[in-house]
RNA sequence: CGGGGUGUAGCGUAGCCUGGUAUCGCGCCACAUUUGGGAUGUGGAGGUCGUAGGUUCGAAUCCUGCCACCCCGACCA
């Protein structure tokens, strides 16, 4: 296959795209905003999902799976929630189709009306609270901690694979507590939960913190979030955590009885993370020869390419890329052995490169000879002509070694990427010029805010949390301020 | 919803101005030679040119309408 090769640094967006062809994860459907995952693409997919789902079952939670449609007057009940996502809500309004007499077309029964019309869910907080209240009449049964694997439809107006389709696949945890105090301390938990799995399986830094009344979620007391930075200087939000507080259970009449005979409104929380990190993975590592994967999430780990010539050649060569394969496999490591034979090495070498695996291991007449084999990483490129006994043990210090340099290299990246301001124009110069988080003073404000994106572009990522608290004077109005926030231009 | 762009084989394209039934590359199939960084040759298959109408003896090409998608913004995970 041809392929075009663009640079992120010509167009960081068409690179982008063209990545996610090229290392054949998405592509687009005939549904406009929607996408099709591939295999490659599903299968990071599905090592991210594992890797999250044993963290929430370790951390007490269950999965369960409430519907897909939800009634328009369960979603009306909490006034902000409503607001916040009535526009980009698809609706079911009939159940069946019928051959119109005149045309012959196969058109909308207008008589298969709904009486009531199925929101189809944007989020399931609604669904879910409909639900608990039947669930929960004593402080006994609580607190409630559940999660469901979904996929949700917002219609957006503009749409990007993986960073904002209408349709995405996502989790959602949604629980119930007695106490106020329980809510803060489950939403602050499953951030850190969000926190560690970014960092050490996606290797992607992120900045935990609060999110400012503007850019909080619809229903929500606080919003926690991790924000990453991509290469391009823009900020990605990873992942949200919200402490609900008791508007859903107020709008939805979910009350507990206490110790003390008491009625109470139970506390909420909801935390969620998307096929977005796909976008996040993407545009944190990759580079202009396709994706750089991170070992702990990659489908493949290692890749055995046989190299031969003529029949005795490939029979010896293959009898020990099986054996390595063997012995890789047998230490838990992912590793395929590609035995095509309708294509080159060089071919081979190539469309790897672009997928991101790890680590290659080229094995050749050559190296049968020597008890060799040829050890490639992607991330670096190096290469280096590795005696085979080494195998064992080296490879798969290898793969942590690339695991954490992927790490440290995005961490780099991001620290370089912190700008500390103190006034408008070097507020605008680091936004334009360095690009990257930029840590300002703000006087706490949403028209400051809102002010401040309509002159920048950028918004308020968070208040991190790990905050150092410092007086100073708003960059925009010079009122006074009591610490610094994050500031970026983001996707 | 504003601005820009694109629709021709699985993918990428030429042809359109100046109308005569479609070019090239990749991929695909067969065979042979190849295989240590995206192999080569020979032969072959694959198209109602986005869609509906109009002009014309004749439309990928000219005219009108429509549709779809992509990119840049506003909205958002």
């Amino acid at each position: 296959m041809e392929i075009k090769k663009i640079k992120r640094s010509e167009d960081y967006s068409a690179w982008y795209n063209n990545l996610v062809k090229n290392a054949d994860l998405a592509e687009h459907s005939d549904v406009k905003g929607c996408m099709i995952i591939k295999p490659y693409g599903y299968a990071i997919w599905e090592k991210m999902q594992a890797e999250l789902d044993r963290r929430f079952k370790e951390t007490g939670h269950s999965n369960a799976y409430f519907p897909l449609f939800i009634p328009k007057s369960f979603f009306t009940k909490e006034a902000s929630h409503v607001d916040g996502f009535a526009k980009e809500c698809a609706v079911v309004t009939h159940y069946r189709l019928k051959v119109d007499p005149e045309t012959k077309e196969i058109i909308v029964d207008p008589d298969a009306k709904l009486e009531e019309e199925l929101i189809v869910r944007p989020t399931s907080e609604t669904i879910i609270w409909n639900t608990y209240r039947n669930w929960i009449q004593s402080y006994r049964d609580l607190p409630i901690l559940l999660n469901q694997w979904a996929n949700v439809v917002r219609w957006e107006m503009r749409t990007r694979l993986f960073l904002r389709t209408t349709e995405f696949l996502w989790q959602e945890g949604h629980t119930a507590h007695a106490t106020a105090e329980e809510a803060v301390e489950e939403t602050r938990k499953m951030l850190d939960v969000y926190a560690d799995f970014a960092e050490n399986i996606l290797a992607v830094p992120v900045v935990k913190g609060v999110k400012s009344a503007n850019e909080r979620f619809a229903g929500a007391i606080d919003t926690y979030c991790i924000e990453g930075l991509m290469q391009d200087g823009k900020a990605l939000q990873m992942g949200t955590s919200h402490f609900l507080g008791q508007n859903f259970a107020k709008a939805f009449d979910v009350k507990y009885v206490s110790k003390e005979n008491k009625s109470e409104y139970v506390w909420a929380t909801s935390w969620g993370v998307s096929t977005r990190l796909m976008g996040a993975l993407i545009m944190s590592h990759s580079d202009d020869e396709g994706l750089v994967l991170p070992p702990r999430l990659a489908p493949i780990q290692v890749v055995i390419v046989p190299i031969f010539r003529k029949a005795e050649e490939k029979t010896l060569v293959m009898e020990k890329a099986d054996a390595y394969f063997q012995l890789l496999k047998k230490q838990g490591i992912s590793v395929k052995l590609d035995d095509r034979e309708n294509l080159t090495p060089g071919y081979k070498f190539a469309d790897y490169e672009l997928k991101g695996v790890p680590v290659r291991i080229a094995i050749g007449p050559r190296d049968v000879q020597n008890e060799t084999v040829e050890v490639a990483r992607r991330d670096t490129k190096e290469k280096q002509v590795m005696s085979a006994a080494d195998l064992e043990h080296k490879i798969p210090h290898l793969l942590e070694q690339i695991q954490q340099n992927i790490y440290q290299k995005a961490l780099d990246y991001r620290s370089e990427h912190i700008h500390t301001v103190d006034t408008w124009d070097e507020f605008m110069d680091a936004l334009e010029n360095k690009t990257g988080f930029v840590s300002a003073h703000w006087d706490g404000t949403s028209e400051t805010e809102e002010k401040i994106k309509e002159l920048s572009k950028a918004t308020i990522r968070c208040i991190p949390l790990e905050n150092a608290q410092e007086f100073g004077k708003c960059i925009l109005t010079g009122n006074e301020s009591k610490e610094r926030v994050l500031f970026a231009r983001a996707y």
